[in-house]
DNA sequence: CAATAAAACTAATAAGCGTTAGTTTTGCAG
DNA sequence: CTGCAAAACTAACGCTTATTAGTTTTATTG
């Protein structure tokens, strides 16, 4: 009996995955077919039904994969003893790396999680929901310790994760701005605002 | 013979057109049918094209009247005297009531444009390459009339224009807060920051 | 009323989709 | 070498798609 090779097994599992966030990214979601999918991995359509489960599937991997890490950084960070500022900065940075060093796979989650069936699109945007509240009680403490201006902090926590977001637009100007300088300065307007 | 009735006739295709940017901002222009878009209508699938011409046409009318708007607003501006603090408020207010007002075309514009057909892809990137390249240059003149902090102006204006692009997701919220709070909190976070 | 054209309808087409069934190849274990 | 399972293949299924052709209805004008 041959033993099953759970290294070979899941690293081909994941090159789909990884190819699957790819050709999402560029197609979106419905228009990307499984045919064009094996394509880009080297095999048949059909084949691919040997590593995964269903077209499906691979979007609710990509999309959980996604928000569980940012739920576990968020985890982390609620665990530490600074103050509220060093908090919403350390999460602003962390969004900025994902986005620049995970981008298909973060993108996907961003744009395609409206095509999850369900129960999964329903546990999706809770699990968003849920996340995007506890921003908003860091942004209410840090306001109440004086620490953040009185503003929304609905308001606030839309701004910041929409502007990080953005940054998907940033992959085509790699070139002329290094990521340092687009980390400081993101973060710098974000904090501190863009008038003198 | 009969008249050609045109504002019968341009009504139906409106008609057409709004509910074709309500249906591709909920299923993505790619899941959103013909079938479907004729019954939100009232109407076969085939009777459409007695108005359109096909479903690639309906997205490009709802993607460069978009961008027409935002690049005729943004001409305006330009053409006023006022302190570039004050026009790049202005714009950010634009952003946010264009959001407000004319959610699924402006979703649609932002959402869906990589399905366009050439060469309308290629037009409304170069379109918005431009648009973007006016307000860097809004940036750099405030920056220079020591108005702004200094800064990369590319990364202030993705900051800015993702930052309002991510109202798309306080349309859920919509009981929560006002409108006139929404407006004017994150036009003030993205002038004067957070951090007190 | 008769004529006409806009706009609806039914029916059909060709193409592409995700997925399955069944078969063959590949590669390792005993 | 033999046996077996993982993983590739070919072929096909049933379904949906945008769109077209051809016909009928609707409504308005002279």
């Amino acid at each position: 009996m041959a033993k099953i090779k759970p290294g070979k097994n899941s690293s081909k599992k994941e090159l789909i995955t990884q190819k699957a966030a790819n050709l999402f990214k560029k197609k979106g979601f419905s228009s990307a077919s499984m045919r064009e999918l094996a394509e880009s991995v080297g095999v048949e359509a059909s084949s691919l039904y040997n590593h995964i489960g269903s077209k499906s599937e691979l979007l609710q991997e990509i999309c959980f994969k996604v928000a569980n890490i940012f739920t576990s950084y968020l985890d982390s960070i609620e665990n530490t003893v600074i103050n509220s500022s060093d908090k919403l900065e350390g999460i602003i940075r962390f969004h900025i790396n994902m986005m620049l060093n995970n981008f298909d796979e973060v993108y996907v989650a961003n744009h395609e999680w409206k095509h999850l069936q369900e129960p999964y699109l329903s546990n999706f945007l809770i699990q968003r929901r849920a996340y995007e509240k506890r921003l908003i009680i860091l942004i209410e403490n840090g306001i109440q310790a004086n620490e953040f201006k009185t503003t929304n902090p609905y308001v606030a926590v839309l701004t910041i994760l929409s502007a990080v977001r953005g940054l998907e637009f940033w992959q085509q100007h790699k070139k002329n701005i290094s990521s340092y300088v687009l980390e400081n300065d993101m973060v710098k307007h974000l904090l501190n605002g863009i008038i003198k």
